[in-house]
DNA sequence: TCACTTTCTGCACACGAGTGCAGTATTAGG
DNA sequence: CCTAATACTGCACTCGTGTGCAGAAAGTGA
């Protein structure tokens, strides 16, 4: 009989042997656009099936410097924002024929990951909340592996940065509190050093000033909850305190939420309105009905995979910004959505 | 000058020539335990981190058959649980010097990415409430993949399952509302063909009719929020509603606790007891504080782990089924922690 | 100094597939 | 029936690294 060799593995040398016709018969079979006549490729296609043989993904890539890899750092995931995010934008890279490999950044040891994953030879890389040293950056570039940022912008060369509009949702939901009667208008920031918490602080200052309001005060919250409850007891622990606050992600506001009821008996929204950052699952239960920015994930996502998609095609292209518009979710927390005939922020 | 060749791409070659040794004494270099003077490992190491030189993975396993990829296989992250679960899953095997290749569960789909993985060559293969069709399980047992299922048992050969015991703690819910004093007790259902809904609900009826109470009703919610909401009105709207309710996880019981407030304005626990499964972050918050079931994810990941790195040495080891010892976390959503000497299940 | 062991080094082949090139079978045209 | 074009096919080289083997260098003892 013509079997396999010895070793579990299967390769084209078996399939061609059972097929009766050489190796490079084979290789041509499983690559589109190759010389076969329907003869062979028919031939090869019944030894194939028959032995359950697929090209080695390894060996195949090691000659045309296409891995079919797409390298992800993310963070943590406890934050659901980006559990929706990383799991989209697996889907949208497995959509693409592509398979990630992924990794949770470490802080200390991400230049390690980075380097590990280029080892793979991964076809791009993208960063979730994370940002990109410049020794890495340069190692990228050199290997020609693209890089995209999701929900971070940086300012290194050839780096393609996806983002929301964050300044743009900021500021409608710093209107929507001056529009709904509000004064004493806080603001809970995330991790201060992150471009997002500062696009957003800048976005919702700018909303105020544009109809004549002002920020009343701010705390730090560290985009989790428990820095969540701490910040919102520092804010309505003051003397005089604020009527409104936006959260610069759910997670906080949730913990905002809770706080406002009981630890300080306020009802939300009617003493407290409360506005948070990325329209988790949880901002819509029937508890919290809070108000929230909808970032469109499947929107970045689907750019960033379109980024990778086309550079990997025409090497070496421009440092880009992409910037997608974010939806306004009007829920209870801030009264509930306006009357049907007002129209929506931006155009 | 010897730099390396045009591409971007840094070789053994390249750095053998700038260190003026063989490319083998590069290749030894790097290799653990391989037979190298402490003097030339010093050249290549020098000339290695000059040109920022480290060995193609892809390359190197080829030859070794070693990939240090483990294919992981997971659902929609949605639920909290699922994403905890992945975080650490892949902490853990990036801890272990591999790299994970993730992808998202498509049900029709499956297959088709379980042989993707393989053509990886991956070296293990993770599956997170998911099943494994016999065909593919066959072919993982003839190319040497071990497979760990986690969370989920699967009557298969050459395979590891790591799930937490779920009939004990359920029996000890069960238990729990009896001794609270509580007769109208309900189950509210996963998704019934999973492994771990049918477990919970075996559990829990034997930890009922072990104090000699029974179940009053039941309903399915499919572990979602949705579904929680919709199991939770049909069970509360019943004629003699129930007293108690536990919930094969979190995501479910905080429907049902938000369902009971608002819409038939039952107090909690007072009214109506609550328990759910899997001890998310949300089960803690001040709004919910709900009695919940922690799986001890970390353990379960190690173990995994464990398992991976055990049948990447020995190969073709036995079917095993690896319990872990979960933990109850009694909060006010059923009347609160106990008196302090009472002890908890199990031993 | 010689024989022998020990410690390394480099050659050459292997891993599994893609692919340019030259050669063969087939067909068309005359 | 002959020639030339066409449609394939297979050889052999390549990708970047690991590794057995044989030979060189260095050390050891007499």
């Amino acid at each position: 009989m013509t079997e396999q060799s010895g070793s579990g593995r299967i390769t084209a040398n078996d399939v061609a042997r059972l097929a009766g016709v050489s190796r490079s018969a084979v290789s041509r079979a499983f690559t589109p656009g190759a010389y076969v006549s329907r003869d062979t490729r028919a031939k090869v296609e019944r030894a194939a099936d028959l032995l359950g043989y697929r090209p080695d993904m390894l060996a195949r890539s090691l000659t045309t410097s296409r891995t079919f890899l797409v390298g992800v750092i993310t963070t943590h995931l406890d934050n659901p924002f980006y559990a929706t995010l990383l799991q989209r934008l697996i889907e949208e890279i497995q959509r693409a024929g592509m398979a990630a490999v992924t990794f949770i950044a470490d802080e200390t040891s991400n230049d390690e990951r980075i380097s590990q994953l280029l080892s793979y030879r991964v076809d791009a890389l993208v960063l979730t909340n994370t940002s990109l040293s410049s020794k890495m950056s340069v190692r990228c570039a050199r290997g020609d592996t693209p890089v995209i940022a999701i929900n971070r912008y940086l300012e290194v060369d050839n780096i393609v940065s996806v983002t929301c509009d964050n300044e743009l949702a900021s500021a409608a939901i710093g209107k929507l509190f001056v529009k709904k009667g509000r004064r004493r208008i806080a603001y809970m920031a995330g991790e201060p050093d992150t471009s997002s918490s500062r696009d957003r602080e800048r976005g919702f200052r700018a909303g105020l000033s544009e109809l004549g309001a002002t920020l009343h005060s701010s705390a730090v919250g560290n985009y989790s909850h428990d820095g969540g409850v701490r910040a919102a007891r520092e804010l309505l622990s003051s003397s005089v305190r604020p009527d409104a606050i936006f959260c610069a992600n759910d997670l906080m506001a949730l913990a905002t939420v809770d706080v406002a009821r009981k630890d300080f008996g306020l009802d939300v929204p009617g003493d407290l309105m409360v506005a948070g950052f990325d329209n988790s699952d949880a901002a819509a239960w029937a508890t919290y009905r809070l108000t929230s920015v909808d970032q469109n994930i499947p929107g970045m996502v689907r750019s960033a995979v379109e980024e990778i998609e086309a550079a990997v095609v025409e090497r070496g292209r421009m440092r880009r910004r992409v910037l997608i518009p974010p939806t306004l979710v009007e829920r209870e927390s801030t009264g509930g959505p306006k009357s049907i005939d007002e129209p929506k922020y931006g155009s």
